[in-house]
DNA sequence: ACAAGAAATGAAAACAATTTCAACATAAAC
DNA sequence: GTTTATGTTGAAATTGTTTTCATTTCTTGT
């Protein structure tokens, strides 16, 4: 009546062999005579026989499944890094559950504990912080996390991320060759440490080099989105910046389009690098300058990683840091 | 020494109870004296007890996961419909496997097996054709599927999508009102139904109406990528085409930074419109006139279609076709 | 106070695999 | 032709729940 499915055990009977049997003959357990393996074989053809997945996971301890925490699928930056993540996972037979946590601490939390109550083998994190509930959960369960472009100065977990601070000095650098001086940062909240730490610091330390003192009128914390890009350009202009270091590419198309429709020349009048190197970056006119950063490979090794702890292997650095480039394109000089 | 894990038996024998009232409690089954839930309620605080999701679905054959086929995460028009998917997942408390395809028939079977094996309670695929092999799939399970955002003219599975034929000719009917006689057309394979039934159909249809004649140099099909525009552009001035309509937004970012890069002014002198109102749409300058998709709604409608299906609800209609409109940006005039 | 019906509980059987360990068969060694 | 080692196999335990069904405990009406 119900969806009669063919167990382990129907092939058993039908190939006049025990469970144990057609279990080795499923998983290549090479402990199988050649002319047995054949029938068992014959047998799971003819039946159609498919191993139940949640069966083998209960019996064996093992989901080939891991959860991928991602603040927003619809965020270039982020979708990329899930793209490498996937695609390795895939290499090495593992599928991934996806949860979009809105970078919502709550939902993080909450996410993670579905996660894990799903049995998965391991996690990827992408967000920004990692609160103290976060990595409570994180050392409560014995499952290996890896954070994906996101950095945890506890350095606890296995993470892949690029060397942020030198990068956003590096892009100050290029804008004061430019011969500019009141060059602006926009990033999210400080509270991050990717932001908070290492962008902020890379931006006072390029400013130092230079010796133009540090002026926190320029700095300005905003979200990640297209259509917040009017009104931070409204604040740039109000304190007179020349330039700006954009730490995510859609706010900064968004501005980079709120100078065009004022009128403004980019690069000539105003000039603006970003962070992601994601396709948008190719996609505006005049193209914006940019960090370059490695995003699918992010995700990538990051899954590599999370391969490696979930196999217990031996770990050289689980805190890898990736290079990045500066593309300079056509929104700076 | 290994993960010592907390189960039901364990909180069964510390509580005084048997698994079985134990599991009631956990599910809010209501025939629990309230004074033992109680205790059971504390006990589970006790002991931090969290139910193994894959026991508890190898025992209901119920895994509270939905499969979803995409063909890559890192295209927006995909990316938005996930998003829809995921957020009604979650409202519903299903959570996401997501596994890109991309577009790879060989892909596409295998990965829709995997996620069968794995026990999904429903799969949403989102794709282009839906092949023969993938077709005998999806009967020979019991395993309800969803296509968002792709038809099967076969309409053996739920599906949600908008009238694409009427779009498209809603959106020729736009150019050949401001006075365009050789209006191009380009999209993906015409093998996939939505653009060689439905779409070409309408382009045909527009033409007809305005009494001229189809000519089939100005049909193109490419892949939908952002490199390609270039590409495609220069066909589409090969054969003077002064006005085209595009059916992804991606490729029509190409053509149209193609067409500024030479030069020539959009849409004083070419005119664009696009299909699916991704954000990419009010990226560019001048913006993206385009057909107004509901991607989001696309993916939740369909995944909330999916959750009446896994509950065997009644469905009036497991066809469903959205609304759209027509939004004349800049591209057009 | 008692029968009848309802509510609460537990024992044990699924669920569909893997895994352990003992048993048997075969091959190699002497 | 034993003995020993190695290769194959199966029985049964295990995994952590849900679910069924029988049993016990309450209510309630009379």
């Amino acid at each position: 009546m119900d969806k009669q499915t063919i167990t382990i055990y129907d092939v058993a009977r039908e190939a006049g062999v025990s469970m144990a049997t057609v279990s080795r003959v499923v998983n290549g357990n090479p402990n199988v005579k050649p002319t047995t393996r054949k029938k068992v074989l014959e047998v799971i053809d003819r039946l159609d026989y498919r191993p139940n997945a949640v069966a083998r996971g209960l019996a064996s301890k093992k989901t080939t499944t891991v959860g991928v925490i991602i603040p927003d699928v619809t965020n270039l930056y982020f979708s990329s890094l899930a793209r490498g993540i996937d695609d390795i996972a895939s290499m090495y037979k593992y599928n991934i559950i996806l949860a979009n946590s809105d970078e919502n601490e709550q939902k993080e939390v909450q996410v993670l504990n579905t996660l894990l109550a799903k049995q998965v083998d391991g996690v990827i994190f992408m967000g920004n912080k990692i609160t103290e509930e976060l990595r409570a959960e994180f050392s409560r369960s014995r499952t290996p996390v890896v954070l994906a472009g996101t950095v945890d100065p506890d350095e606890q977990v296995g993470s892949v991320n690029i060397d942020y601070e030198t990068a956003t000095k590096d892009s100050v650098e290029l804008l004061l060759e430019n011969g500019h001086k009141k060059i602006a940062f926009v990033s999210e909240s400080h509270d991050e440490p990717i932001n908070g730490q290492f962008r902020l610091k890379g931006y006072k330390q390029a400013l130092k080099d230079a010796s133009i003192e540090y002026d926190e009128n320029l700095v300005f914390q905003s979200e990640y989105t297209y259509k917040v890009g009017e009104a931070v350009y409204e604040q740039l202009i109000k304190v007179d910046a020349t330039a700006v270091v954009v730490a995510d590419d859609e706010l900064a198309v968004g501005i980079l389009n709120a100078a065009l429709d004022r009128g403004v020349s980019v690069p000539e009048d105003f000039e603006i690098i970003t962070s992601n190197n994601s396709k948008l970056t190719e996609m505006t006119r005049p193209q914006l300058s940019t960090v370059v950063q490695p995003l699918y490979d992010i995700g990538a090794v990051a899954m590599r990683l999370l391969t490696k702890l979930m196999n217990k292997e031996e770990i050289d650095e689980k805190t890898v840091k990736l290079p990045y480039t500066i593309a300079g394109k056509g929104s700076t000089k």
